[in-house]
RNA sequence: GGGUGGUUAGCUCAGUGGUAGAGCGCCUCGUUUACACCGAGGAUGUCGGGGGUUCGAAACCCUCACCGCCCA
């Protein structure tokens, strides 16, 4: 009777994600339009490094903004979701300074020209992988504004807030203890350290030969002696008082160097003394400023010792530190030794080698106005952070944010705009300015962070007002991992306020979790528990995995995956592709208006009604970013009500045709339409699939979002359907307790229908519980939902089988009484429970008695065995 | 050390005052024309321990224990 092309027997999710991603890039629906009239809603994607892969944590960030695209698209506003990618400075210079290695070279080799032209060329071939791969999970991303951190524009804007941040005093150059990592031969920031407790030591030295003045220390780095500039001691420490001001002198170096007290040092640590290594330690770094302790240098840039002039220069620190204790020991001069001593230390973020402090010239943002504006718009509500019980996190972060070393002794990456005169001249060079002949430009690039900082508006043009900045900034909302709130959106928060004269870059913050392995373990290479997004599409679909991403996803929280969870989502999908061909086979229809509702039977109100109260909860979850109770939703109606009842309940309908038949075929469709349309933001492919199979339409992408109307309801139509299902359970329970086959057809005789307002349904549930409406000896009966139903089994009813399944059913009905009994007898419970609950419970009592009563006679009635 | 989240079925997790839930797993039965990537039925919990508030606590308060994360 239709003429839309036959399902395929099977949903292969191969066959038809491709050409569908194909046909969307080709139509241009994830275009924006700055000149629409529609209101906009805007996510700037995290970008990804441009060396990398997608892995399952992007698979997640990108599910969730594609849902929240995909649904504000149909909902009529003008979605933009702008991709690109980041340079990542130091792991793309790593990536091309490995293959360079491979062929026996060193950057240097090729020269900083010729190398940046290189990491250029590897960007052209092999950078970006992941762009491919966000298509494979069905993004629907404005392409035609990709965007790349190095692009001219973004590279104008760098120099631009540069400029501005300089002239403003937010930036300047300062020589500070910094986090140098001896193998990327570069200064990190703060939280380019990760910190891990590891096995070192911790070993007691005395300095000052004998007969002089001498002090005992402690140091978990005995190495950094050389470099020692002071002992420091607390003021109120008694036994060390009569010291402070004293000179002691340092072994092999043989310098004097004081005995000074600060606060910062803690008695109860180690010796109670402690050495101050200022090049080296940014505590002892500190103390020195406060005490004028000279500040040495002990290490070149690759951890060596060098110019300490002693025995130990030209060794590596570790060995360094070996040869020092070593020496100290035959010199008689260590006291106790701890080994191992677990402790924390910094190691850089990127390769994992130990950080070394390191005294320092570079360039710094001043932090401290920038963060008091970011803090305060999360603090005064124009940035909302959700789930809110993270905004501790950012708080406590932003508002105790140190300086932020910016420069990158790297060759990717925005180089500095500082040009230097021949006389010590420092000049800044904004995007249109040229440096004056003879200068040179500091070597040195920006952290990756200083222009990812700018995306929210870097990618719209800015600095110049452009169309597309006028329309879509401030973002509607960033959806990232809580694991980059202070990396990358504190900054954003900090250059979006600053630039965009206070306006905020986004409205809403929404942190997802991470994903972990089935047990809620941290995935890790060392583990090899990593799982491959591609893999899992490849066998079970995009649509799979994104439904078991966004079903998994609570706010704020990290998610467990299994593969079994991804195969039961693919098994949704399954589902769904067969209830569509279900309502094929059956004439369902999206044409012509639906049937009055008033003049509708109970089971398509009912289902209508759960439609439409799904529709709505879907809605509110989504907008709120709960992603795993609207998928929860979803699933269950489509699942629960609509397959395994509302289907099943039509059949007979089907089967008899008429009017009941015809408006049932308009329903059906109407429901699937608005199902489809609902869940097309989490599986977005083979919703596109089946909705233009239904309905004939072309496109599901750009087609209106559901609406619901909560006075469109009949709640008696629910109270109905409740006896329905209670009365099918209930018979089939029966036949199974009975050992029935399911094919098996028995005769029995419903008692009661009318009485009970159901007789309408009889059809209906003779048809899925298989009962024939036939003469016979009835010997057996079911009790349920006020009716019975009589069956004749040929006297060959099983007897214990039925004694069991009453006695159960007699003991829950006790238990459940007696719970109702105990209230109801409780004088306070009387006094001060709300009426309704009251009430309630009065009924639950009526009706567990009703059942004891029921039950406690079927029972004697039984013959005995 | 500071901050913060958690402890509910075998596993992973929902559940913010009124009879404990889901998915997966498990047991039994079943190929009845949408679907075995399925259907039907079933089993499984001192809601971490202890105390308190309340007519009523998985939920609120206190306390202890254990696990995790962030920052130092």
């Amino acid at each position: 009777m239709s003429t839309r092309p036959e399902l395929a027997a099977a949903f292969t999710p191969a066959d038809i994600e491709g050409v569908l991603y194909k046909k969307w890039i080709e139509a241009g629906y994830f275009k924006a339009d700055a000149k629409s009239s529609k209101p906009p809603f805007t996510i700037v994607i995290p970008p990804p490094n441009v060396t990398g892969s997608l892995h399952i944590g992007h698979a997640l960030d990108h599910t969730l903004q594609d849902i929240l695209i995909r649904m504000k698209r149909m909902k009529g506003f003008e979605a933009l979701w702008l991709p690109g990618m980041d340079h990542a400075g130091i792991a793309t210079q790593n990536v091309v300074e490995k293959q360079l290695a491979a062929q026996g070279l060193s950057r240097h080799d090729l020269g900083r020209e010729d190398f940046v032209k290189k990491v250029w060329e590897w960007k052209a071939e092999s950078g970006g992988a992941i762009l491919d791969q966000m298509k494979r999970l069905g993004d629907s991303v404005d392409w035609s504004r990709e965007a790349f951190t190095m692009d001219a524009n973004l590279s104008h804007a760098v120099l631009e807030i540069f400029k501005r941040l300089y002239d403003a005093d937010l930036i300047y150059r300062a020589e500070r203890i910094i986090n140098w990592c001896p193998r990327c031969l570069t200064a990190l920031s703060d939280i380019e350290v990760d910190h891990k407790d590891i096995e070192g030591e911790f070993v007691q030295i005395t300095y000052g030969d004998a007969g002089e003045d001498q002090i005992s220390i402690a140091t978990t780095r005995p190495e950094t002696m050389l470099g020692d500039g002071a002992v420091a001691v607390n003021p109120d420490d008694d036994r060390y008082k009569h010291m402070i001001g004293k000179l002691v002198k340092l072994p092999y170096v043989n310098r004097m160097i004081p005995i000074i007290a600060d606060e910062l040092v803690d008695p109860e640590f180690g010796t109670g003394a402690v050495k101050v290594t200022a090049a080296h330690d940014p505590n002892d770094f500190e103390m020195a400023m406060r005490h004028n302790v000279p500040m040495v240098i002990i290490m070149n840039e690759n951890a060596v010792m060098a110019g300490t002039n002693t025995q130990f220069d030209g060794m590596d620190r570790f060995d360094a530190r070996r040869a020092v204790v070593e020496q100290l020991r035959k010199d008689g001069r260590i006291g106790w030794e701890k080994r191992p001593y677990m402790h924390s230390v910094g190691h850089c973020s990127r390769c994992d080698t130990i950080v070394e402090p390191r005294l320092s010239k570079q360039w710094f943002v001043k932090v401290a106005p920038l963060a008091k504006a970011a803090g305060d718009a999360v603090r005064d509500g124009r940035v909302k952070i959700e789930p809110e019980e993270l905004s501790p996190r950012y708080f406590e972060w932003i508002d105790n944010m140190h300086d932020w070393c910016i420069s990158r002794q790297l060759w990717w990456g925005h180089r500095i705009p500082v040009y230097y005169g021949p006389n010590g001249e420092v000049v800044v060079c904004g995007p249109n300015d040229t440096p004056p002949a003879g200068y040179e430009q500091d070597p040195d690039v920006l952290d990756t962070w200083f222009s990812s900082a700018l995306w929210p508006f870097s990618t719209l043009g800015w600095p110049a007002q452009s169309e597309d900045l006028a329309k879509f900034y401030p973002t509607s909302v960033l959806v990232t991992g809580y694991d980059i709130l202070f990396f990358w959106v504190a900054r954003m928060m900090m250059w979006g306020l600053f630039a965009m004269d206070g306006v905020q870059p986004f409205h809403t913050i929404a942190l997802h979790g991470l994903v972990r392995d089935k047990f809620g373990k941290k995935m890790s290479k060392s583990k090899g528990n990593v799982v491959d997004p591609i893999e899992f599409m490849d066998k079970y679909g995009s649509d799979a995995l994104r439904f078991t991403l966004a079903r998994g996803a609570n706010p704020g929280s990290d998610q467990a995956l299994a593969e079994e969870w991804i195969a039961g989502a693919r098994n949704f999908a399954t589902k769904l592709w067969n209830a569509t061909r279900f309502a094929n086979m059956n004439g369902a229809t999206t044409q012509g208006d639906l049937p009055e509702f008033d003049s509708l039977d109970d089971v398509n109100k009912w289902i209508l009604t759960r439609l439409d109260e799904t529709v709505a909860d879907v809605d509110q979850y989504l907008e709120k970013f709960e992603f795993a109770k609207a998928c929860e939703l979803i699933y269950h109606f489509a699942w629960d009500d609509l397959c395994d009842w509302y289907l099943e309940l039509t059949k007979s309908s089907f089967a008899k045709g008429g009017s009941a038949a015809t408006d049932t075929q308009r329903v059906l469709g109407h429901v699937l339409d608005q199902l489809l349309r609902l869940m097309h933001p989490m599986m977005p492919f083979i919703t596109e699939e089946l909705w233009c199979n239904l309905t004939g339409e072309e496109t599901l992408v750009t087609a209106a979002w559901p609406k619901f109307d909560p006075s469109k309801r009949d709640e008696a139509s629910i109270a109905a359907v409740a006896k329905v299902q209670d009365i099918v359970t209930e018979i089939r329970r029966f036949r199974n307790d009975q050992g029935i086959k399911t094919s098996a057809r028995v005769i029995a005789r419903f008692n009661g229908m009318k009485e009970a307002g159901l007789a309408s349904y009889e059809d209906a549930i003779r048809f899925i519980v298989r009962c024939d409406n036939e003469d016979g000896n009835f010997t057996s009966k079911v009790e349920v939902a006020g009716i019975t139903v009589e069956f004749d089994l040929s006297g060959a009813i099983d007897i214990k089988a039925e004694r069991a399944r009453l006695t159960k059913d007699l003991a829950a009905a006790e238990k459940d009484r007696n719970t109702a009994k105990v209230k109801i007898e409780n004088e306070g419970f009387m006094a001060k429970a709300p009426m309704e609950v009251v009430q309630e419970i009065r009924q639950r009592l009526a009706d567990t008695t009703a059942d004891i009563e029921r039950i406690t006679s079927a029972l004697a009635a039984l013959p005995a065995e």
